[in-house]
DNA sequence: GTCTATAATTAGATAGAC
DNA sequence: GTCTATCTAATTATAGAC
């Protein structure tokens, strides 16, 4: 009890094990909120009552906190579309990878739902030349666009994927899979609606799959 | 030649009659690259070789810039997409409002490469409440958003419009025709390509009708 | 209307007590 | 490892000479 105790009523001393964790996903959801110039260290702290330098003692800089958000959240993408790299799609048939290919599409449509911060981040970076966009893009998107592009380019030539160039659809893809969660307050604020709501998944996941794999009802099942 | 002379190597004191729109345009830019919060009105000014208070001469705040900003895009793509407004398609047969939103979706790709700063503006704000995007939403998103929905729910009565929800497809459209120019800079380095070139945008146009309109060549001709 | 100088605030990073 | 205090640099906005 000194004079200064209520200066920062919530804030006390404490040590927290997880306390790297809780700054990361502090960092992401500022990053992907305000990008990389638009994010302040004091208000990434803020949001979990940490003081702005510990982010200069568990990581080593603004720079290297982006690079840790970001590794991270492509950490969890690869995981949860782990079943549609090459190596495990290679000796199926046109028909079980048209099932697999739209259940990524879905799940990747559940991930931007559930961790709209990697659409946020890409989408603010992609939009001007930096160090940070060509290491991400080398490091992650290169190797994410190249994971899918052979198994789009065998549903293509079966006459199960939509006729589109293979780097158009890429962005086709990605941007109509993510913008309803990139920009979900917009969505509030336009539609009323959730776009987080489960419905709401749902149905994205099902138009996208239609839409992009428009032969995948006629194509034989075995 | 004072002894200050090569201070500022390129900027002399001068008049520029359309000082307004230069800063605009600079301004556009800029909030499209960075966001609002990134960017600086020091860079908006020095990328067009002015000084950081004509800023606030010619307009009374970066708030404001940014909202004269907003409005001069909005102007022009209003421009782009008059017919496809209510009041110009009431009276059409659902093959000529086919033909004339197969059209305007063709445009408004045209649009997104030819002014990419609108969707840049518009996916960065959305990503985090503010007065700004509520603003933008009221006067400018939700009006666009309801010019277009009768149109839309008349050709998908008549099997012509993919069966999506509109609010889905709102997004699905927008996301779809927008990232590659909004993240020109990412697609240059992920694919080697350059997404403004018109070999890129027809492609782009033409498969977008394809999987939004799938039932636009099989719909009779009048 | 342009330009320099500067005020007031905020940024990321660091030093050092605890 | 946490926290306060502070350094340097950058920010938007304004005052006033030209």
């Amino acid at each position: 009890m000194q004079g200064m105790a209520d200066r920062n009523p919530v804030r006390q001393r404490r040590a927290r094990p997880d306390i790297r964790e809780v700054l990361l996903e502090s960092a992401l959801v500022e990053f992907g909120a305000k990008g990389f110039d638009g994010a302040s260290t004091r208000s990434i702290a803020r949001r979990v009552e940490a003081h702005q330098p510990q982010l200069n003692y568990h990581f080593e800089s603004k720079a290297a906190l982006w690079t840790a958000a970001v590794d991270y959240l492509f950490g969890l993408l690869g995981e949860e579309l782990a079943d549609v790299l090459p190596t495990e799609i290679a000796g199926l048939d046109v028909s079980q990878l048209a099932t697999i290919f739209a259940g990524g599409l879905r799940r990747f449509v559940g991930f931007a739902a559930k961790h709209p911060e990697l659409n946020q981040i890409m989408v603010h970076e992609g939009t001007a030349a930096s160090d940070r966009l060509e290491w991400m893009t080398a490091t992650h998107v290169k190797p994410f666009f190249e994971a899918i592009k052979p198994g789009w380019l065998l549903l293509r030539s079966a006459g199960i994927a939509a006729p589109i160039d293979f780097e158009i659809l890429y962005y086709v893809l990605i941007g109509a899979a993510s913008l309803p969660y990139v920009n979900a307050p917009e969505v509030r604020l336009l539609t009323g609606r959730d776009p987080k709501h489960p419905d709401w998944i749902k149905a994205h996941g099902d138009a996208l799959v239609a839409i992009l794999l428009p032969g995948l009802a006629a194509a034989p099942s075995g």
